[in-house]
DNA sequence: TTTCGTGCAAACCATTTGCAGCAGC
DNA sequence: GCTGCTGCAAATGGTTTGCACGAAA
């Protein structure tokens, strides 16, 4: 799945690290560049998707590419305590974070113009550097708090 | 392990719900509590923390204990993507927050006086009942950003 | 041609569960 | 005495890994 004009930065950026460009990586790309913006999916739903649409990627190649990609801080990795990892493309332009519900596992996401400011205040006190701020309201959704 | 007067609030409440108070939910306590403040532990650590002591309790019944206590909103679950969970007890006096390495997994904690409301004014917005919120910010620490 | 990446199956590790016996209330 | 709780060991579920083959560069 050579392409010759391949300007995608993502993939510039691993084979300017010495990476390789494999269809398996190229494809996970696209699906995750095919969602709605902000949908985050698990391992084992990306997989299913890859699956669906024809492609023959292993598990074992899924979890590694996510890890990769994560790791490059290519892609954001989401854990809402359900026991899985979620996993969405990291859009520095629109951060969002989450409210989920902990009896449902629904989640909604809502923008944060402010939190990026507070989380590198808060790091610089610490000398830290921020690599990913996480805002997660743990709560009940409308449904589920009416039980 | 029966005590004769015995004002724990946990404890009461589990009386209350009609769940029993049983020696090994009363050590588990304890140990919390004997924890300096803010600190989590995760099931393995919080049972070898008991095995250390000479009490007894097995490795599932810590599991199910922390579960319960979790979900009866007495411990607080956090989840700092390490693969395992950890927990803390649940003081709403001081409620803080997490920057951890994504290197070394150190954690720091931070006060935040300001976070609860934000949380709230966020979740009415969106018809939720706040239970827990996280603020986590992922970053390097002082050592690993100088590699 | 030289690595690196992939697929497969087995391994791993945290957590959960079925069941029989035991202990709160 | 009833019923929930515990311990044990086995099962589960997500994720990782060793190894031999196949494919980027």
């Amino acid at each position: 799945m050579q392409e010759f004009f391949d300007y995608d930065p993502i993939l510039e950026n691993l084979r300017k690290r010495g990476l390789r460009v494999t269809a398996q990586r190229e494809t996970i790309l696209q699906i995750f560049k095919d969602e709605p913006h902000g949908n985050h999916l698990s391992a084992e739903e990306l997989h299913s998707r890859l699956i669906l649409k024809g492609y023959k990627v292993s598990l074992a190649t899924t979890y590694r590419t996510l890890k990769l990609l994560s790791t490059l801080g290519m892609l954001r990795e989401l854990d809402f305590a359900e026991g899985h990892k979620h996993y969405e493309l990291k859009e520095d332009a629109l951060p969002h974070q989450h409210i989920i519900c902990t009896q449902c596992n629904a989640t909604i996401e809502f923008e944060d113009h402010y939190l990026e400011t507070v989380s590198r205040e808060i790091a610089n006190k610490h000398n830290f550097h921020v690599v990913d701020p996480q805002f997660k309201i743990f709560g009940l959704c409308p449904q589920c708090k009416n039980k």
